[in-house]
DNA sequence: CGATCGCTCGCTATCGAGCGATCGGTGCGATAGT
């Protein structure tokens, strides 16, 4: 480990090695499976930086944005390694990238996991042998890979090509059922799991509850005024970005828009002028903060409610990363939610599992251009109907992304449909818990922390519950311990979250949260320990 | 789920109410056209 800090200090210009890093680098030169889940800010690129370095081989780097890659290598040039990134764009970079896998030359190689399903990456990185496989950005293999970017979902079966060199899995934010999901997916064996605190004790937290659309938004003007210093705004639209981002010019704050709707050098000059201070405020769409590196971040509001308590605390995150007290406001109406419910309840439906399967059982085995062909659904629907079969385990995966039937279609339909039911039960439990969070009557901070699985007993004295002295006494009645496992007679098996008052909160694996009565469930026996 | 758009109807002097349809967030890469 010295030398790994001395590598540190003479390649990469860090000091100290913080306590998490310096774990998470030790496990991977062990040969072992990693998932760090680190606060940003410390330093977690350099981690697989390090131990890439360290272990001398070539390291695979998996990242979500071309932008991103771009940020990372610079970084590894600087260190004086050879690095180059695999993507659509630039011809020499390509070509330089592919020179380094066939050659097993040490380095690193950045690229997307869209690159994954090129039958000719895979090839070039089945003979390359890298020494490690470094996921950054590792959550959005639970966010992204159900139905935005599946290519994520192809991940484990690349590094399965590779050989099974360690894999390092990389993120700020996992609470306990998405990490369970990254090690899952990703198919990670008995890795060491390195997790930093989440707590952001310079973080105010408060909630604003409104009735009415119109009020609200007067409100969260006359705050975003009368504020100071950097800070963001997140909205649910394009649509209200812009006109926010409007409003707040007319009232002289200096502010710009950010959305993917933007044309690519309208969004650089957006971000880069946030970060060089010539535009205080950016209105933004979850589209914003990846990448954003910004210590002095006063503030984060939200006009309307995040997607889920995962999501909220991310884009929160992003503020007072200089240790700065940072005012952290959610303008809320319940009734904002509906767009958020709109989001989870999307998915696929039983007639394109039928017609994916039917197509396999039809023409096997076949690659997902095929069966869109067969099944007359586009590239997209055929992969998302596809990774619900294989989630159930209905259809199998052969060499090569090519699939095999298993067994017959009604009853693969009738598996994947139930996986695809549970599903989005969990997924709009998520955005009932931001409900819940905006609506909580005890210590926010206490609540977000428990959400993340970590104990804290609050009162914080640092978000609007606590300071208004409306925080409730600890609930007296706690029948089964934080963090342990109970069934319910109909829900089935889960993870007790958190009590609060005369309620508990139950993560179910099926169902997703749930908020129940807590004597109303040991009165009734309703809930048992999980043997 | 909820906001908004655009249409029709109805009634009358310029639109307003009511209805159904539509849309809403994240990015990669490939492709077509300069």
């Amino acid at each position: 480990m010295q030398d790994v800090a001395a590598l540190a200090r003479e390649r990469l210009g860090y000091d100290v090695l913080r306590p998490g890093q310096a774990e998470a680098v030790g496990a991977v030169l062990d040969g072992q499976d990693t998932l760090a889940v680190l606060a940003t800010g410390t330093g977690k690129t350099a981690i697989y930086q390090l131990a890439g370095l360290a272990l001398g081989g070539l390291t695979i780097v998996v990242s979500p944005l071309v932008a991103l890659q771009r940020d990372q290598l610079r970084a590894l040039s600087a260190a004086g390694a050879e690095v180059a990134e695999l993507n659509s764009g630039d011809h020499a970079g390509q070509h330089q990238a592919r020179a380094m896998l066939a050659e097993r030359r040490t380095g690193f190689v950045l690229m997307s996991p869209e690159q994954l399903t090129h039958v000719d990456v895979l090839d070039l990185l089945a003979a390359s042998r890298p020494h490690l496989v470094a996921v950054d950005e590792a959550h959005l293999v639970s966010e992204w890979g159900q139905d935005f970017r599946p290519d994520y979902l192809r991940v484990a079966a690349a590094i399965r090509t590779m050989g099974r060199p360690p894999t390092l899995a990389l993120t700020a934010t996992a609470a306990p059922p998405v990490r369970d999901e990254i090690v899952h997916r990703l198919e990670m064996r008995s890795p060491a799991v390195v997790v930093g605190g989440f707590d952001r004790p310079n973080l105010n937290l408060a909630v604003h509850t409104f009735a009415d659309e119109e009020t609200k938004n007067r409100r969260l003007l006359s705050h975003v005024r009368s504020s100071r210093g950097p800070g963001v705004v997140y909205v649910a639209t394009h649509r209200h970005a812009e006109e926010l981002a409007a409003e707040l010019g007319l009232a002289g704050v200096s502010a710009q828009a950010y959305h993917a709707g933007l044309a690519a050098k309208e969004r650089r000059d957006v971000q880069d002028g946030f970060l060089a201070d010539r535009y205080r405020v950016v209105v933004a769409t979850v589209a914003f903060g990846m990448g954003i590196d910004k210590p002095g971040i006063r503030w984060v509001s939200h006009a309307e409610a995040p997607g889920s308590v995962d999501a909220y605390y991310q884009e929160i995150g992003r503020a007072g990363r200089d240790g700065e007290p940072a005012d952290i406001e959610l303008f809320y109406r319940h009734a904002n939610l509906g767009i958020n419910r709109f989001f989870a309840s999307g998915g696929v439906r039983d007639e394109d599992l039928y017609a994916v399967a039917a197509a396999i059982d039809e023409h096997h085995p076949a690659d997902i251009a095929e069966l869109a062909a067969t099944s007359r659904l586009s590239p997209a629907r055929v992969e998302r109907a596809f990774g619900r079969l294989t989630d159930a385990r209905a259809v199998t995966v052969t060499h090569r992304f090519k699939l095999a039937a298993r067994t017959d279609v009604d009853q693969a339909v009738a598996k994947a449909s139930a996986v695809e039911h549970d599903r989005r039960e969990v997924a709009r439990s998520r955005v009932e818990m931001v409900a819940a969070y905006a609506e909580h009557s005890g210590c926010r901070r206490e609540f977000l922390l428990s959400y993340f699985g970590e104990r804290y007993d609050g009162p914080c004295g640092n978000c609007d519950n606590d300071l208004s002295g409306r925080t409730a006494a600890p609930a007296a009645e706690q029948p089964f311990p934080v963090g342990s496992r109970v069934r319910h007679r109909t829900f089935g098996p889960g993870l007790v979250e958190r009590y609060d008052g005369t309620t508990m909160t139950v993560l179910f694996d099926r169902v997703g949260y749930k908020e129940l009565r807590t004597a109303f469930m040991t009165y009734n026996h309703l809930l048992d320990p999980e043997a």
